[in-house]
DNA sequence: CTGAAAGCGCTAACAA
DNA sequence: TTGTTAGCGCTTTCAG
């Protein structure tokens, strides 16, 4: 065994200065080379590398931020991590991030209710050297006293009232458009739409996208048929147990304004008995892994999820890197991905697969 | 409009300075009224707090760590995000982090093939107080660092050679041990058994308990009906399908030794055009949220993931308070799910939902 | 109970 | 190309 030195609690780590002593020179020349300085001579280079090696030297992070340098942190602040909607933007993030040699700090927002604003400044405040806010489901009120430090941020999936923020997102009115166009060209008209928390901008285009492809078929917008969610699993089957148990309307199709809200549907659905998609279709956003893991898979639209975290994050890289540059918007195209939880209406016997082109941005995957 | 200093590039933070000014205090003292220290007159420290108010002051996080406060983060070391499970276990972990004001910088591993370790221990030094390693596909090989610098941290999911680490997890041996008896009560006895990654413990465990059970109820260990996998869900899919085209073996139901790879095997079945549970059992291991979205929902053994998430934080922040206690391990209770994707053998005719009690830790939900 | 002063480990002018 | 020297904002003895 080796020495019994283990109760001693703090051992001091190895310092910039340690490496300067072993190698002869001052700590000056040490931090250049250990932040990659161009101008220093390759023996130099070397004989400091050679004593971090052997002293097993690591940068102190803390003390790196405080003196000015780059933290290489940013900071992410998501609603929670549970469902795959998240995790798979966040891994877009990582994976762009990583080539930077950034990492990223983890906030939870709805964590300090009504403080939120002060959190979030706090860490802007020394640690990190920008924000990726994600989907929070209200709009942030701490936007401007970031804007007004200048400090770098990027918003995702979520549009900001002042117009004035970088942000990422995708053509949600498009997607939900060009998905009730399909239920439409399927033969349905008794369409259902469950929407989701309506102060977010998502959730407000997604609506008017199903409107405008009802109104652009002529087909009547009944509002007995839109129902108020909350991009909740429970409430999506909440809901869809209420439209099944009523007798005044009749739809043939639920559009659910994302795929969580939409798995709840289906659970409802099932429990009453009825067989998607032979007697009602149902349909997503967002596609998270979980909508091609479910049965019957279901057709949903697709947000590049990953994609939209990467571009998030090289944004604010780039913000990062030059404050000056000004906020850009981003929107990326989303994707109707036809599965197999919508069906033709009147139902087709024999008929298994419904796939009938409807131009533009159709998938079939699995 | 506000007045037009946009271009001012930085704009100096509010620091304890001017807070010790505005106050007529020493910075001092509006350090300890920040950090919550005891005697300082109500007085004072009420002068403190209404300077902080106004000056809008937020505590500098890299100071306070350099200066050797707590920084208040701790480090978390995550496989990757994308699935439920990681996501869930952290999901825990955050609640608990946040009960003590506690912030997670998420990295994840693999990033730096090769200098895994290098990392690690960089994240070590001086930002986080301790560490979080959420099972690792690998060993980690810088345990040994960590402890020798007395640096605290907790694996979770996840075994350690030297016996000489906190660790959280779940009783895999036990799960997998009720989970085929279950399915040999069930009337199985040709169970084929997907493992995990074979040099992981957890991994072993379950594949242990599998064989274990089989023994037990004096049923044949056939190599044959074993398949080394890697917990992915491609994995599954592939084995299944191999083993659904080899016509030497005729297994009646697949105990996957994780929901993913289930989830991969229940495609390979459909795909086959056999259904589950009538022509095949499945049975998981996790319990990821997915599993009760999956049609038909997937009987498995349940992880409290969220649960093990929070009581390593919590297990961690007791090792950051008090740095000599003793490395502790606690292994939680796996439970079997019953739910749908499993049937007797040979199958019954009418029999809806097979619940045959087997004593012990029983579960139905949905 | 409060103030003065010495760093924590690093970067960034400014010299040399 | 390299060294010297101030701090960055905070905590923490040590005096008062």
């Amino acid at each position: 065994m080796s020495n019994e030195n283990n109760s001693s609690k703090k051992r001091r780590n190895v310092t910039i200065m340690d490496v300067a002593q072993a190698s002869g020179l001052s700590c000056a020349t040490v931090s250049r080379v250990l932040s990659g300085y161009e101008f220093v001579k390759e023996t130099t280079r070397q004989r400091v590398m050679d004593a971090v090696e052997q002293l097993g030297y690591v940068v102190n992070l803390p003390a790196r931020s405080l003196a000015g340098g780059h933290s290489q942190i940013i900071g992410l602040l998501v609603p929670n991590l549970d469902n795959g909607y998240v995790g798979t933007i966040a891994q877009g993030i990582d994976q762009e991030l990583a080539r930077a040699n950034y990492d990223s700090v983890l906030y939870t927002s709805h964590r300090h209710p009504g403080k939120e604003s002060f959190y979030v400044i706090t860490i802007a405040n020394g640690l990190t050297e920008g924000l990726l806010l994600v989907a929070p489901q209200v709009v942030p009120t701490y936007l401007d006293a970031l804007r007004e430090q200048n400090f770098p941020y990027v918003l995702i999936d979520q549009a900001d009232a002042t117009e004035n923020s970088s942000i990422v997102d995708a053509s949600n009115w498009q997607g939900a458009y060009e998905a009730t166009r399909y239920l439409i060209q399927l033969g349905h008209t008794q369409i259902a739409f469950i929407t989701g928390e309506l102060i977010v901008r998502s959730a407000t285009d997604r609506l008017a996208g199903y409107k405008a492809a009802l109104k652009d078929h002529d087909i009547p917008i009944n509002d007995d048929l839109i129902f108020e969610g909350h991009f909740q699993q429970e409430d999506g089957y909440e809901i869809t147990k209420g439209i099944l148990e009523r007798a005044d309307i009749q739809p043939t199709a639920i559009f659910a304004s994302n795929d969580l809200s939409a798995f709840g549907a289906m659970d409802a659905i099932r429990e009453h008995g009825l067989k998607i998609p032979d007697d009602i279709s149902i349909l997503g956003f967002d596609d998270v892994p979980q909508a091609s893991i479910v049965y019957p898979k279901l057709t949903t639209v697709r947000q590049p999820l990953e994609q939209m975290g990467k571009i998030a994050a090289k944004i604010l890289l780039e913000q990062i890197e030059d404050p000056s540059r000004p906020p850009q918007r981003v929107t990326l195209a989303t994707q109707l991905v036809i599965r197999d939880s919508c069906g033709p209406y009147p139902p087709q016997e024999g008929e298994t697969k419904p796939l009938k082109q409807t131009g533009g941005s159709l998938l079939r995957t699995n």
